[in-house]
DNA sequence: TTAATAGTGTCTGTGAGACATTATGGT
DNA sequence: ACCATAATGTCTCACAGACACTATTAA
């Protein structure tokens, strides 16, 4: 037994201290059973006047499709753990992984005692490749997913917490997310605040709450149509 | 080295499945090594005007305090594992333990991988064993801990997220955290309020906010001093 | 000149904040 | 009668929302 445990030591588990440290109660924390923890992401684009998801093949069954996820390695941090899984698996460099919760349902995984700790990420769809599956959670009420059926976990209400905290995002902040390439016109960052918001916004009272956060850089927008507007980055 | 796997398969991390199912790669859920993951509280009450967290003996160390805390077990929610450490380590029945955040930085613990799943959970000063520690964490800005010189691990920063998540449910619905017992006067709602927000509040404007989420008793505090107040109850 | 869009002025309703006034109990 | 506290009326200010008007470009 204590063979094992030096083989679970060696195998990365335990990393500063060789000594096989106690807790209080005079026991190794190897001498306690551990849960697997992966990381479980919802990437979230805005495309075609939508907010979007981005889902990969289900690894485990052969078809079907999940969020992004992987199992966390040793020494490594979370929100690495994220950007290696949208990397391998969607190609994606994400840019600022968010933590919105711990999934731990018993039974959540068939395959045994799974911890899922669920992330957002935000991403310009530009930077996706080509031909990657993205599918809208703003035309469904209260942002549930229905298009496609059965994700496999937690995964739907993964999407349901990573819509959410996108949204109330942007409520009062100019592109939090940098899904624009400044500068860019009020009138560009307007419309990607009603797609992530999934409504219609005020022009002025929009301009209102948005011009102190942003600084005007002096040009102008080439005016196709109508008066160009001036261009704008973010403060 | 099956042997050791199945020596952990039966150590409770297989719950289901006996057959050693496989994930997308072909590979066992045990070849990956896995983490420690243990909940910390911050248990949160109001006491002698301000808000206070309960601190336990720090088991590691022989002197010093620490949040409770406990090592998760198979087939436990993170949830119950939060109850059972302020049981067993506290005395105290929490109620409604909610999550923070996941700390995960390398080397935030000398015995080993170990990930914490910060909780914050609210109780009335009058459900606590008598002479528990309780520290204030009113006095000091930005709810930093200064009282008790370096808490362990990321004890202090875990109080700072309850603070701040508690106080924010604070700022708009009457007691959410039930500290009060009903029926309550609007005076004694508002001074919670008040030591929970580490502010006073104006009388009539919280009056406006609170009144139309509580319901009239019909009764009346006796008026020791002054005319006696309507009796509420939470809506 | 007209169409189209950008930018700004202004009116209104709502609600927070602050203060004043009235109501109701005990002493 | 007086005091202490509860409850409510009201004034002001700030701001979101809505609408209208002016400005600037291309065709």
């Amino acid at each position: 037994m204590l063979h094992c445990l030096r083989k679970y030591a060696q195998n990365g588990v335990m990393t500063s201290s060789p000594s096989l440290p106690v807790d209080g109660f005079g026991k190794t924390l190897l001498d306690y059973p551990r849960p697997s923890v992966a990381v479980d992401t919802a990437l979230l684009t805005v495309h075609d006047g939508g907010l979007k998801v981005l889902l990969v093949p289900h690894p485990g069954a052969g078809l079907g499709w999940a969020l992004p996820g992987t199992f966390v390695r040793p020494g490594e941090r979370l929100a690495d753990a994220v950007l290696r899984s949208l990397r391998e698996k969607a190609g994606v460099s994400g840019r600022d992984p968010q933590q919105l919760h711990v999934f731990d349902e018993p039974g959540r995984d068939e395959r045994g005692w799974v911890l899922s700790v669920a992330h957002v990420d935000v991403v310009p769809f530009g930077e996706l490749p080509a031909g990657v599956k993205l599918i809208s959670v703003t035309e469904f009420a209260g942002a549930r997913v229905a298009q496609v059926r059965e994700l496999p976990y937690d995964h739907a209400q993964i999407i349901d917490y990573a819509v959410a905290q996108v949204r109330s995002q942007y409520l009062s902040a100019p592109d939090p997310g940098g899904l624009l390439t400044p500068p860019f016109t009020l009138k560009e960052l307007r419309e990607l605040h009603e797609a992530v918001r999934g409504e219609s916004l005020q022009r002025d009272t929009f301009r209102r709450a948005m011009e102190p956060q942003l600084v005007a850089t002096g040009e102008i927008s080439d005016g196709t149509k109508g008066r160009p507007a001036a261009l704008f980055m973010p403060y």
